[in-house]
DNA sequence: CTAGATTGTCTAGCAGTGCTAGCATCAACT
DNA sequence: AGTTGATGCTAGCACTGCTAGACAATCTAG
């Protein structure tokens, strides 16, 4: 029955204009502009319709953080060396800030701690790994956390403002001679 | 005219009762749930007295933020080493979550880059550099930076759990060794 | 081809949000 | 004692996320 599978496929377009849609309000006038009736304006659809794609808001938050998570992992695999690594991550978080957020600063309901991480982070936190792992004297997992966190603190002490905004290059600098040794 | 005098500090006082309920209750549930009526409610007032003291809601959280530096600057200043500082630090954020997303997460007007950066603030910086400076080959003040970054990462992510929980202790070693070479 | 069932969508509405206008009430001063 | 000013309140607006129930369109079966 291929009116089923039409119908499938037009519906699961749908969902994902609407997870394009609130990126777009995310990304054009922050998180906190992004509401349901907005957002049904935005792909010509009542509220409602998107409760019949998503348990709810965070959800559709969620799922843009999901396709973030999905870029910068593909963007990481590419990368070559500490300073690969480190330009990509912070030249996505910087490039799209409004994602960033929804991946790693909004409070979100996806606790990715707890068993059910997504692949694509996963994968993501794997390039990292192998990026350190060259300079790792005993436990390569604790130095790409750590390298982790000062990517991400980077990216967000630098999205609000709170570091000299000309010097990041500068800090990276550091970043990578402290781990190169 | 002590008449005035006196009324003028019960003000301040209630202003001060109105900070502390909104830190108490964002501690206790969260920022989601610090609402003008809860807090009215809490402080025994009608929520149009909230607007004679702050602005809107924002400059309430604002001023728990405030709060919440000049107290990790106090801490800070007493800390030695670059271990005291990051335990201090690190402590400071686990133990008042709050605090800390009013501090340096949660999306506020204070922004601190653009020259009124609050005297706390300041100070606490300058304890940082001062821990980070005995290893600065030159650049102290991008050290620094750096090394806030670090702990701000480490802060935020252990927050969401996105890191190993029960090994803080281990990425604050290897963090230390890394800068002191 | 028609009757019934099912699916899909929308309108309307609820409870709760930040915030404010305008009315009381109470204190102070002449 | 009467006027004036400050102070807090009630009531309400425009908005939020979310949902129940009415309506229409489509598919199924006789």
């Amino acid at each position: 029955m291929p009116a089923e599978q039409r119908k499938a496929k037009a519906r699961h377009e749908r969902g994902r204009l609407i997870v394009a849609a609130a990126r777009e309000l995310a990304e054009a006038e922050g998180w906190e502009a992004v509401t349901t009736r907005k957002l049904a304006d935005k792909v010509e659809y009542s509220q409602p319709v998107l409760y019949s794609h998503f348990k709810n808001m965070d959800a559709i938050a969620a799922a843009v953080a999901l396709e973030g998570i999905e870029e910068l992992g593909g963007l990481l695999s590419k990368a070559t060396g500490l300073r690969g690594l480190a330009d990509t991550y912070l030249s996505y978080a910087a490039d799209h800030p409004a994602v960033y957020q929804a991946m790693f600063v909004r409070p979100t309901d996806l606790t990715f701690a707890t068993g059910d991480i997504p692949p694509a982070l996963r994968a993501a936190f794997a390039s990292l790994r192998a990026g350190v792992t060259p300079f790792a004297k005993d436990d390569a997992e604790t130095l790409t956390e750590l390298f982790w966190s000062s990517l991400h603190g980077l990216a967000t002490l630098q999205a609000g403002s709170r570091l000299r905004p000309d010097h990041q290059h500068h800090r990276v600098n550091h970043l990578i001679a402290l781990i190169t040794g």
